[in-house]
DNA sequence: ATAAAATATGACTAATCAGTCACATGACCA
DNA sequence: TGGTCATGTGACTGATTAGTCATATTTTAT
């Protein structure tokens, strides 16, 4: 976590450098992502990184955080589907909510992606902990389903868990890939929905 | 490629190096992986790696290749299904091939899991043309079930292959996390293979 | 035995890195 | 004005990196 002197920085200069270290450790690996380029880039002293974190380890972590906050407070804004919503439903309305808020923070998401795609040269608790928070969701989900019947029970939640996350991973990868072309614009094309669509109805239905 | 002067060098010294360099760059990031640490634990001169291989970058497309040539001799080993098999038989097949060749060759079978899921710091032409080649033997696969009729031809081909490809990918990684205590005994059980059964059957029927 | 060709060596270069620290500059209050 | 505290600074350290190259050793052919 950041010292008090950054959080006393101008809002202006703290965005600044924000926004230069986020686009570091979103494209380069942990490892790879320098410090010294940061501030270079940034037009400030090594020394004062050192006034503003512990250390490498703790302005990403940092970085992870306000990512994580940024992906959550958008997916939040979103509406959600009402209360009757079943299962697929449900999981149609977070996979368009998780795509359209890494639309609009594609840099942020980018540094998530790498967080938790690969494995960190590094230990961190609280890092452990956010992973079982997003597994735990997903078993809750599951669970629920299957009680109400809306989910073949022959399956094991655990193996449901997987072929959901691991889609949900992998979606948002197709759709950057597929539409590199058409940067930005596609955010809520009728060719995105039919996409989420079609995944939700081979997930219910399957392929034959 | 490496040098004629790497493929002189006798079998045991030149097996006991490439095995070295695998694990560091199955074990590290392409940035991170040193080549001094490679050949300090291979007990050879820094100079020498320079007479077998051009850079680093040489050596390492070399170890994706000797990796991608385990992992595909194995998997051209294990029998195929009868010719009679269908889409999801077929599947099936590769799927258990896959992961037993990821059990028989785990170091190569991380460093294609690196190589291939991250983005590398540098281009390279044959590594690209061989992701075209995989894309292409499931796209092939896909069209010729759906216009036999064992898929549901509502759905595009790419979504069926980005589905497939997914499950396929993430499965390994599941398998290796489930199973991390029972190091290398769990090749063929019974609880590996429910779990392929089970991937199978939702691809096929669905969750609901 | 001798010459020539192939191979092995490790000290060295130039670059980069995270992190430190003595000092400078600024702000704020008495 | 003088003093105290927060903030900014960048040269520096020690470690590490990929890659080079003149020299040494070994192998091969004559």
């Amino acid at each position: 976590m950041p010292k008090q002197t950054f959080l006393n920085l101008p809002e202006e200069k703290r965005a600044a450098f924000l926004n230069i270290a986020l686009e570091e450790f979103a494209g380069n690996e942990y490892n790879s992502a320098s410090i010294t380029k940061i501030v270079e880039k940034a037009g400030i002293a090594k020394g004062s990184v050192y006034q503003y974190f512990r250390d490498k380890q703790d302005l990403f972590l940092y970085l992870v955080d306000v990512s994580n906050q940024a992906m959550m407070g958008f997916i939040q804004q979103t509406p959600p589907p009402d209360s009757s919503a079943d299962f697929f439903q449900t999981l149609r309305w977070q996979m368009s909510a998780t795509v359209l808020a890494a639309q609009q923070f594609p840099v942020h998401a980018r540094l998530l992606r790498r967080a938790y795609s690969s494995p960190l040269p590094f230990q961190d608790e609280v890092f452990e902990k956010a992973r079982q928070v997003r597994d735990q969701h997903f078993q809750a989900l599951v669970a629920q389903a299957q009680s109400a019947g809306q989910l073949d029970s022959r399956y094991r939640p655990e193996m449901v868990v997987f072929v959901v996350q691991s889609l949900m991973g992998e979606l948002g990868n197709f759709l950057q890939n597929k539409f590199k072309d058409h940067p930005g614009d596609w955010v809520g094309s009728p060719e995105v929905d039919a996409t989420f669509d079609e995944v939700i109805e081979i997930l219910k239905s399957g392929l034959a």
